[in-house]
DNA sequence: GTTATTGCAAAGGCTTTGCATTACG
DNA sequence: CGTAATGCAAAGCCTTTGCAATAAC
């Protein structure tokens, strides 16, 4: 019953204070995805949080997730592509995809500049409201001639 | 032998200039999509596409629509869900995504700018170029409270 | 003890694949 | 005739679901 993994006290408050319950599988999944800024498909996470709790399930990965996103500790990504990408990096930013590798980094918000955010949200009316905005730069290996398929 | 649609020669004629081969399939599947910008899953166009092709296979209209992505004649859209959208308004534009309903319109370049995109075209260097970018405004029904999950 | 969470395995949705058949140049 | 395109059915991948077992309060 001692066999507990140390865990981030700060990781469990902050799950606690999102209203989280801080579970050991949660707690492993945070561990992955929270502390520093990256992105990851469910599957990613899975075989990383395997390292430290090998029983955990799939299912629960995915769940878990979710949760997560709708309690607001991650950010889901709109990039195209077969699974979804989970970002950890909560503060304003745009993406980069490159198509070829399917690699997600981030760019700062600086890096682009959006105007007329304001006005369009007063455009909208007053049954919708903007839920996010995406700005997703896709990029590809630079290549001099195209082939055709 | 002559029962053949009646076919936009314009359609006909725009497949053979992008280097499409215009089949019977394809273009009844162009007939769908390519007259008027719209936004539409492969579901949707099989299922538009039957009334005047009732033989077309389903598999058909997956590997038309990557071909016309390819091609240049139709855009495909990273609003995330489970299936892909085409999109056959080819000018650059951005999207309104209903979260609520998965409904996806059209947003005029005017409606938002976007600065520094020849800044970052230069900053990726020479391996990487700029494929397309995407804006995607995420927007949901207004709701006075939120439900607790 | 009662409620919430998890594991498991099966099903689900969307998409792709392989191969025989058909249409096209 | 040889190549490209199509239909069909099966498999693939990612994700969700139902329910019994488990853990938490």
């Amino acid at each position: 019953m001692s066999a507990w993994p140390v865990v981030d006290l700060r990781l469990r408050d902050r799950l606690r204070a999102c209203g989280v319950m801080p579970t050991r599988q949660r707690m492993a999944i945070a561990a992955v995805l929270l502390p520093r800024p990256c992105h990851m498909t469910a599957e990613q996470v899975l075989q990383q949080a395997h390292d430290d709790f090998p029983e955990l399930c799939r299912a629960t990965v995915y769940s878990t997730l979710q949760l997560f996103v709708r309690h607001g500790l991650l950010r889901e990504l709109p990039v195209d592509g077969a699974a979804t990408v989970y970002d950890s990096n909560l503060d304003p930013h745009h993406h980069l995809y490159n198509v070829d590798t399917g690699e997600v980094s981030d760019l700062p918000t600086e890096a682009l500049r959006v105007l007329g955010q304001q006005a369009l949200g007063r455009a909208l009316g007053e049954s919708l409201e903007v839920a996010a905005m995406d700005v997703i730069v896709r990029v590809r290996q630079r290549r001099p001639a195209r082939a055709t398929a």
